[in-house]
DNA sequence: TTGAAAGCGATACCAT
DNA sequence: ATGGTATCGCTTTCAA
């Protein structure tokens, strides 16, 4: 692969000059230009973005952490940094892995040596202490999906406890009395506070909730099968079911008609997040939708601009997003 | 940031020391690497790769190209090769943007000035010719789901032909004799080589294929909608539709079902690529499985050989993949 | 075992 | 308008 020095040497010039080119500098003669271009074409010369991050300290590199793209949910977070990445003809450093403290800890190490100009960053394994540090550290960090307190602003996240009470005025207002739970069984904060809006709004608007509608399982579609067996089982009347999210929401939906209820007419569903699945699904899944994409790009260009210490009022203001309801099929209200 | 030469000077040892120690480089006096080692810690000392790559010429990174993340196809695909990345300790670099020739170029260019050790390439604009000039300039570069014949061996794809047939015999080993295809309205290479398949195996089958039976639409739920009422409006009888992709499919399921048609007692449907919504799906779907993260992965893997110059057999040996036919729900023998 | 010094490929400042 | 050169942070001989 030829360098600028080979592009020098040919065109008969020197290499600050061949480097004015390149970069569209000022004080370049017309024919000099045009040596110099076409020698480049000739041999195929690109520049080399590793040098050139050596010495101007800049990268146009966004770095994310996630776990995986498997999920689309990541996948579509992703795809919002990638958005913001191109809008500023900046490229995507992906490093994947949140398995354990340890590979989520590796995966910001390599996006810190590569020297990105910007990180946004999904972690649920670190401590708010190592975080807070890194946060510190690194200008252009951004965490996503967690809230720190202390650093607030360099955090964008979604009101998971406003969610469940967006969820629980719905069911209400659509006059169901007896309403179900199937929350993920991980104890994270994320089903902890989408439950507890949910109860707490229901709790609001004087409607009994009975700790016995209450089942939890694997967040999937297996599991929202699983906990719907469960809770069938147990032979309580209800109408309507706030789940988790609409990969479980699907399961649920699929296990209550093969026990013969129809959805929405016997029974509502509605689920969390409003990932594709829920906009193909039979019936069109009632849903919150997570807006990760818009979270995901605003986080970048909060990253990029924390980076540039442009200061924007963006910097002081929260970050959070509010869940919004998003009305399709699989609710009614209650005859 | 500090860099080596703070570590050096604090440490009173000299860089190349610190850079033994950094790289475990077998002559270090332990008392000596025990101070530096700390006073890496102390300093929170991160090597800078790119000036790490300008001098070893490796990037410890694997460039991969594709239209967008949201799709879960690609995002599969991207998976695939992260899954190697890993495996070698080295990371993703993602450049998309596929809409135009120029843009598929301009990502190619983004990953080469990178100078990316490996390329995964998913090109669908860009000529044969330029495709081969770029694979010949490129020793780690490979496409994958193109097949160009003069550089075969740096191609990865899948035989949608062949995937035609294998869904042809499936719907008539269910005794199936007026068939329906939904096909995708873009003249691109896949749809036209599945149908092919499907066709050829038919007629060898000594079926009738009715070319009033052959719709096209967008390669989407919404246009196998479409393509769906268009089809019914013809008023011929059909008991069984294949379909381009599962997308389509559920978009087909849906429409069959709204129109009184129960999916598969009435009408059998197949689709193709076996994404994450067939197996969501009601009834789920029988569908040709698209091994796209094994391609990816095996695409990464060839890259990465190619680009050591490892002579290996696979460098010789096609890299063709068959689809597989998974059973699931929506197809039935007719009674 | 350790250090000095020559690059890697580019940018940018200072001359001319 | 063009060239010379220090420099970015690191690896890697070659000496000591």
């Amino acid at each position: 692969m030829s360098t600028i020095k080979d592009v020098a040497r040919i065109a008969n010039v020197s290499i600050a000059t061949v480097s004015r080119v390149v970069n569209n500098g000022p004080k370049v003669g017309a024919k000099t230009r045009e040596k110099v271009l076409s020698i480049m074409q000739e041999l195929g010369y690109t520049p080399n973005a590793n040098a050139r991050a050596l010495v101007t300290q800049k990268n146009t590199t966004i770095g994310v952490v996630i776990p995986d793209l498997t999920d689309p949910f990541f996948a579509s977070l992703a795809n919002g940094v990638d958005t913001i990445a191109r809008k500023f003809n900046m490229q995507l450093l992906l490093s994947t892995g949140q398995m354990s403290e340890e590979s989520e800890r590796e995966a910001i190490n390599l996006l810190l040596e590569r020297r990105c100009d910007a990180f946004v960053v999904h972690s649920k394994k670190l401590s708010d202490q190592e975080l807070i540090e890194l946060a510190q550290r690194i200008p252009g960090l951004i965490l996503i999906d967690r809230y720190i307190e202390s650093i607030k602003h360099r955090c964008v996240w979604l009101d998971n406890y406003e969610g469940g009470r967006i969820a629980a005025r719905h069911l209400i207002s659509l006059k169901h009395q007896h309403i179900a739970c199937i929350n993920s069984k991980y104890v994270i904060d994320d089903p902890q506070l989408r439950l507890q809006g949910f109860a707490d709004e229901l709790e609001h608007a004087n409607h009994q909730i009975n700790s016995e509608l209450i089942v939890t399982s694997e967040p999937n579609q297996q599991g929202g099968e699983i906990a719907t067996q469960a809770l069938l089982a147990k032979g309580l009347p209800f109408s309507a079911i706030f789940v988790y999210n609409d990969a479980m929401a699907i399961g649920v939906i699929s296990t209550l008609e093969d026990n013969g209820y129809r959805v929405p007419i016997d029974v509502s569903v509605i689920g969390f997040d409003d990932v594709l699945l829920s906009r193909y699904s039979r019936p069109k899944l009632t849903t919150l939708h997570y807006p990760i994409e818009e979270m995901a790009a605003q986080a970048a260009t909060l990253a990029l601009e924390f980076r540039n210490g442009t200061d924007h009022d963006l910097h002081t203001v929260p970050h959070k997003y509010i869940p919004r309801l998003v009305k399709r099929e699989s609710t009614l209200a209650k005859t």
